[in-house]
DNA sequence: AAATTAATGTACGATTAATGTTCTATTTGG
DNA sequence: CCAAATAGAACATTAATCGTACATTAATTT
């Protein structure tokens, strides 16, 4: 929470940073408003280092080194990031601006992100074309779960089947075919998935 | 609730806060308003406190700190009531809370709810056992879309066929049967789907 | 490279200004 | 009459300020 003269401190250091790109000494700042005394400018800085509004970039005794800190992102968190676009047996598409796609809190997480599923080869079970699913962002899985798996390069989204020491991934649509993982493919699980939404 | 007095001041703190994002001081209120005593203030102030409109966020002696509370209603437009569960050919069964569920705000809506679906009768186009349907309130569809229909007392969630001047209902899913709507049937549509959520 | 100077940030204490709180008493309008 | 509204003055706490001396880094000179 801001005081009144904290404010203009923060503002002027602001406007100093965006049209010069370099932080104002404390006496200009002490100029610039009309202070008398360093001290004003000393208590005022550090009030907003405490409040965590300001940054000394070099740390103690560095000068012309403060840095506004961004304020943190209030768009509610269950916001996560839409990453792109899965579809067997391509790279997963990465969407060009860093969207991203409000979730229930349910399916929320730090580690967790979005992609939109391109085709049918999970239609069995219930993952349509279109589909968003959420992941959560893991390096294992287990038997049955269903994962999003890099192999060979390419991204796809399948159930991870654990059988008789064999891995494989299995699609749910008869179409496509079962994909055995063998010991000279690249394979790596990127995550895990924890969720659906669908609109009509 | 609100006096006129009372009123007045909320407004007054509500406008400067807005405009310029620090809470007037109980003087300036009192000036703005044409009191002649602080007390006067202090008084109305404690009022809109009590009455929960109204909370210091530097707690006691916190200077110019005021903040006007959100009425509930703006709580978080995301979050819609879930209604119930929706299994074929049985009414819907109200959940005795009334519940809500977050959703993403694409799929929120003042006529919105959900219902947790059981059974399978869907499973062709994608909705599973247990995943929840957001229902838009309405009370005609068009062809093809899918519908939360009660039918002579029954509800269950279908998709609506017309053809040939018929109107049916129509499970994605073989081993139920198409139920065809008759002039002697009371036929109701209470929704259609928008968007499924799904958890695993 | 070393020494020197200039520019800049830090520390401590004390003081003033701004602001919220409390108390008692009085006025006002239905 | 009663509840709401108002008033006035004294008090408590926080915000803001000032002055000075000192420490550290950056720039300049030797």
């Amino acid at each position: 929470m801001l005081t009144v003269r904290q404010k203009q401190v923060l503002g002027f250091i602001r406007g100093r940073l965006q049209e010069s790109g370099i932080s104002p000494s404390y006496r200009e700042i002490m100029a610039a408003l009309g202070f008398k005394s360093l001290s004003t400018v000393t208590h005022h800085v550090r009030s907003l280092m405490r409040g965590g509004y300001l940054v000394n970039a070099k740390g103690y005794h560095g000068k012309r080194a403060l840095q506004v800190v961004p304020p943190v992102s209030e768009t509610s968190a269950v916001e996560i990031p839409l990453a792109g676009l899965i579809a067997a047996g391509r790279p997963i598409e990465a969407l060009e601006t860093s969207e991203t796609i409000a979730v229930p809190p349910a399916l929320a997480g730090p580690d967790n992100y979005a992609l939109k599923v391109q085709g049918d080869s999970m239609i069995g079970d219930g993952v349509l074309d279109g589909d968003v699913v959420i992941v959560r962002r893991v390096d294992t899985a287990r038997h049955r779960e269903m994962v999003v798996a890099l192999i060979n390069g390419e991204a796809t989204l399948k159930r991870l089947a654990r059988e008789n020491g064999r891995t494989s991934l299995r699609p749910a649509n008869p179409d496509y075919p079962i994909i055995d993982i063998g010991p000279e493919d690249d394979f790596r699980i990127q995550g895990v998935a924890i969720g659906v939404i669908r609109r009509y």
